[in-house]
DNA sequence: GATGAATGAGAATTCATTCAT
DNA sequence: GATGAATGAATTCTCATTCAT
């Protein structure tokens, strides 16, 4: 493998990167989401990838990137950057922790609507991966650093009271199991109406999450 | 030989099939599900699954199986005729709806203790078909029946009031997502003590099945 | 090579083949010229022989034969038995080398409706089989022998001024070559009637061989 | 990359198939011919083709072509091709029907000569060629084009009376059926000389369609 | 003699990656 | 920087043949 992989440019050319570069880059990086959310991990080839970006050959893929791991990691950090700029502020926004679940969840399956194809990728990428790579590690531990972001938040809502008593852990993961798999039914079934499900699931989880014994 | 799907083989050859024959099949099923949920389905090929089984070649499996299609479909099928042994019994003893959901999610979560390997290859299956081939469609369609059956049953809690109102069909999906979450999580991560789990996820379905007006 | 091959078998075993064994080779070698007719060379594979042969296994197949070129040469062989049951006796009910030739045309276009898929195999047989292996070497000798007894018949002809001059060589070539065309289009086209062609070959090649000048 | 048929490309991109990958396509159709032409259908396969072109793998060949139809398909134009450019001149400087027929005999013959391997591998994919698939269906159509045409120009000179009575289409095949024999036994037989075989070839089927009743 | 499961070589095809221009 | 042709490993699948029972 080249030793040319983005992180090493990232860091040590820093700044020269062209624009031109990153703009191709981000080109790929957008087919290559396209194309995970339409056929599925396993049938996004370089081939398909560069056809979509409008790329004459793979070459330029492997030209840009260091690998098709490299790609991969790009695509999941692309969509956590989106998601982030979305979902951020609209999370923030609020002062209570059933607020800011609730946020986080009809926020979530709004980006669905915003960019359709986002998250499918991503779920599809983590979905097809292993920590077996050392490069690969890096995608399963910034979802699981978001499971354990959740975990501790919602650890912090039981300790004021807000939330009930419940495994924190089980909790983020149930909640990111859902919005998973509300994400890959509507990548799978164009028809399914996967926005009108957040106010749903936030409900869901707003009842699984309260104190009922509050203020008792 | 082309004809020689199982579907094809069972209904026309019927009990023609050999003992030896159906135990070939049942061991390269069996490593199948355990190559599947340990490098996930895009890297379980044939020659792995042939390694695993103690097989000299792959050509044994095309042997066996009308293609790769076809031995996924009977992973599929091997693991809910599995997971409907270990499953049903247990739910169908609760005469209750809670009772019954509890038992199903706890059940097919300790059916990851039993049989770790099992559901993360169904999971990783499910995950990577998409409806194109046919006979890929009805991976799917056991799936959603699945799904569907819940949504039915929960809809039929909600009618006696022992349910409160949402919407079952979202609910069917968390608790599916939820679980595969958790299944998901368990495959990548040999640590992680899913049994455990099982009981916190009954009691947040539990707490967000429930009736609270109920007696009201 | 098992050193079994039918022809040693034939001379050294002789009268020990048992009936039995006989009538094995005889289903195989019928269910071969029926395969061979409708799929193709290429296409008749011992698994498709066998299963049209009313065979478990294509192992029954390696058991009688000593392999596919062996089998190859039986269905020749059987092919050109039955042409000869019925074309020499039309042919030698002639007493001139035109009716000979005429007859011989006729009964070999006739034999199409006869045994509508023995000419077929055999032009199959015969157009793909090379002349490297010493034992496919015979098939060709068989075909040449024909030709070269026919340009000998046609020498002779010529010789009583019965037939024309030309080259008795080319002449039989392009017999053999018209009614092997005659035999490829039947075999591919189930809606070409062969069999009304058999008397305009028959004047074609009367016209192209009788002696102009005879009598002047 | 299914898409990349042959045909699509062409229509599709147009000119946009570089001078070099013409090049390499052409260099694969002429290694087939050979190929073909020398081991026959059955075994032309890739492994062998690419070795003769001087290829390092098989791939190459399937980048280059769909599939072996798409090969095929473009060995038989290829050989169309450089008929068309060699017998048509030859057949168009003749006036008479008698003519006409001669020179595409002749020149047909002088083919093998000219080309030795293109006649003989034309004659093995056409001989080997179902009509099952869509794309082999082109291949028949081609040769039964041929035939039709020179069914339809017999006609026409036994209505001007240069041609005697004779169903045409039967003389067309006998034509057809008569060279491709010749072709054949070429193929097989290297000391073979096809070449002196033209004009007897000529010959005979001038006697068999000449009008012997004309200015009676 | 007969069976059918097993074998292993070889087929076409796809893919990520490399490299000369 | 960019291109696109070439590479070679890997994958699914088929086939004739063998061998233990």
């Amino acid at each position: 493998m080249r030793a040319r992989n983005s992180a090493a440019k990232q860091e040590t050319e820093g700044a020269s990167r062209t624009f031109t570069e990153a703009a191709r880059r981000a080109q790929i990086v957008e087919a290559a989401i396209e194309v995970i959310a339409e056929v599925g991990y396993a049938k996004a080839t370089f081939t398909r990838i560069a056809k979509r970006a409008g790329l004459s050959s793979t070459g330029m893929i492997s030209y840009h990137f260091a690998g098709k791991d490299d790609l991969m990691r790009e695509v999941v950090a692309e969509v956590f950057r989106v998601a982030d700029g979305y979902m951020v502020p609209r999370i923030e926004a609020q002062t209570t922790a059933a607020g800011r679940l609730r946020a986080f969840i009809e926020s979530n399956i709004e980006l669905l609507g915003e960019f359709p194809k986002h998250l499918p990728a991503v779920v599809e990428v983590l979905g097809n991966v292993r920590g077996e790579d050392s490069t690969m590690r890096e995608f399963c531990a910034a979802m699981d650093s978001l499971v354990d972001t959740h975990t501790h938040l919602i650890h912090e809502a039981q300790k004021t009271g807000e939330f009930g008593e419940f495994d924190p852990r089980v909790m983020a993961l149930a909640i990111r199991g859902a919005i998973d798999g509300v994400v890959s039914r509507a990548a799978k079934d164009p028809d399914f109406d996967a926005v009108a499900c957040g106010r749903e699931l936030a409900d869901l989880f707003e009842r699984a999450t309260r104190n009922d014994k509050r203020g008792e």
